[in-house]
RNA sequence: GGCCCCUUCGUCUAGCGGUUAGGAUCCAUGGUUUUCAUCCAUGUUACAGGAGUUCGAGUCUCCUAGGGGUCACCA
């Protein structure tokens, strides 16, 4: 069975890019009918939160991931990590090294002066005399000296990485605690995860594990090391790029499922297909389909996305979730044709909220420019007449309101927009929005007159 | 700096030795629409550069350039 997992460090929110790969280990652990596990690395007990577990898990839950089982918290987990120390330890495969803080720092910068990559000298590997008093040691694992460390990765082919370039790294700390690929290792293979999909920022973290999986006789998963997503210039991801907290995206306005549809574009493809369901991805989605190159972030196509899932939300569900962005329409009774009129103009929820409380509010001031626009001399007549007309009309469907503004123009000889322009900004106080018979039809009778007798009395008082 | 990875329209990508290099988005234009949006149509734009291998290279090899990642008692 397939087994795959996220493994977050509680910092912080939930990053786009994490979304992104937890994203693809859920969908191929749901492709294979298999188990996505969630397992939480705070074993630096000092920079972890229970906020931010709590902020990953709300914007899975946001999404509509859930994870398989419990969650494992690392950090719980001391005493088993301890047991395997304790094992290397007696098997001579990790020793205790007392070099100080400032004697590694001292080496370090030597190394750096010579242009060498900085690595621990491997001087208390084969230590048997008596140790340094006053310092307690950190443990390290007996990495190869000699050959290449190499392994296939399910996106970028084989990598090859030469011992050299890996030390004997710590495991302990001088406080007893685990190290992250320590663990992550351990727990990787203790959770009998079959497949790690992760981002290429671990690329270099796995030689590292492999030292442990052979240390320990764990059985090696596959790896799949997905590329970075920078910005729109190709650089790195940062705030002062937009959001990249999930959760931003909610307060944004997107669609839960337009932004997992963007996410799994970004890297991945099925040929030509650009719109894919959830059930779609999951039946589609395959590693060895992942881009090696990384891509570049890019909010066009998620606003496209994000237009079409709108377009395509059942009402209910839309009106549903605009009572987040301030509009209440769920026991309108001309919620259908709200919507309808609306949400082929709203990009996002945010832009759908707009356009919806542009109708239904009537305007509370007009564009003097728009105004002067669309008033001409005329004006006030052809509206006088269609408030005439409109009072004795019969009003029962959308169209009906369409057949006064008809009148006006066939009784006045007059084009469209001569009655157009100046009836807009009066219900809307804009030029542009939504089809005036639609409009007429949600407020009703009464609200056209009041607003059209509105900018009348406007028009009269400039 | 050492090591590793990457490089097709502005952006996301298809391509897996023989294609007029395809799609999407963006942008522009036209149509539909009283307006805007939607929708439809059309158009502009790409194989980073250079050497090889081959009858033939975006596809294979090497070099160069650019970008990214990584070098902790962080994860």
């Amino acid at each position: 069975m397939i087994k795959t997992r996220f493994a977050p460090s509680p910092t912080g929110y939930l990053h786009i890019g994490g979304l992104r790969t937890a994203l693809f280990s859920w969908l191929w652990a749901k492709r294979n009918s298999g188990n996505f596990l969630l397992r939480i690395e705070d074993t630096d007990l000092a920079r972890n939160s229970q906020e931010a577990v709590d902020a990953i898990l709300k914007a899975f839950n946001w999404v509509g991931m859930s994870y398989d089982g419990e969650a494992i918290f690392q950090s719980k987990r001391f005493d088993l990590y301890q047991k395997y120390i304790d094992q290397l330890l007696k098997e001579g495969k990790a020793y205790k090294c007392y070099m100080s803080k400032d004697e590694l720092s001292e080496l370090r910068e030597s190394q750096m002066a010579r242009g060498e990559r900085t690595r621990y000298d491997g001087r208390y590997r084969d230590f048997t005399g008596t140790p340094p008093e006053g310092v307690e040691p950190v443990i390290r694992i007996k990495a190869p000296q000699e050959g290449d460390i190499v392994f296939n990765d399910g996106i970028k082919g084989e990598i090859t990485i030469a011992s050299t370039e890996v030390d004997d790294f710590v495991i302990a700390r001088a406080d007893g605690t685990p190290t992250y690929n320590f663990v992550v290792a351990i727990d990787d293979a203790l959770m009998g995860l079959t497949d790690v999909i992760r981002g290429d920022d671990h690329l270099y973290n796995t030689p590292k594990q492999i030292v442990v999986y052979e240390a320990l006789g764990f059985k090696l998963p596959n790896f799949y090391h997905v590329a970075m997503i920078n910005n729109e210039h190709g650089k790195k991801l940062s705030k002062r790029d937009g959001a990249t907290d999930v959760m931003e995206y909610k307060t944004l306005g997107y669609l839960p499922e337009a932004l997992l549809n963007f996410l799994v574009r970004l890297g991945w493809s099925h040929g030509d297909q650009e719109i894919f369901s959830i059930e779609e991805m999951i039946e589609l989605f395959d590693p060895k389909d992942i881009n090696k190159s990384s891509s570049n972030y890019n909010l066009d196509k998620l606003l496209w996305l994000n237009a079409h899932y709108i377009k395509n939300k059942p009402h209910i569900e839309l009106a549903e979730l605009l009572v987040d962005f301030g509009v209440d329409i769920r026991t309108h009774d001309k919620k259908d044709l709200i919507l309808n009129a609306t949400k082929e103009r709203g990009k996002t929820l945010v832009e759908l909220a707009e356009q919806i409380n542009m109708i239904l509010n009537a305007p509370v001031e007009y564009n003097a420019k728009n105004f002067k626009k669309a008033f001409k001399a005329d004006t006030e007549e052809i509206l006088s007449l269609f408030v005439e007309l409109l009072k004795r009309a019969e009003l029962n469907e959308v169209a009906d309101y369409h057949k006064v503004i008809e009148s006006v123009v066939e009784q006045r000889e007059i084009g469209f927009g001569k009655i157009g322009q100046p009836l807009r900004v009066s219900l809307l106080g804009s030029m542009t929005g939504s089809g005036l018979d639609e409009i007429m039809a949600i407020v009703g009778r009464d609200e056209v007159l009041l607003r059209v007798q509105r900018a009348l009395d406007y028009k009269r008082g400039i």
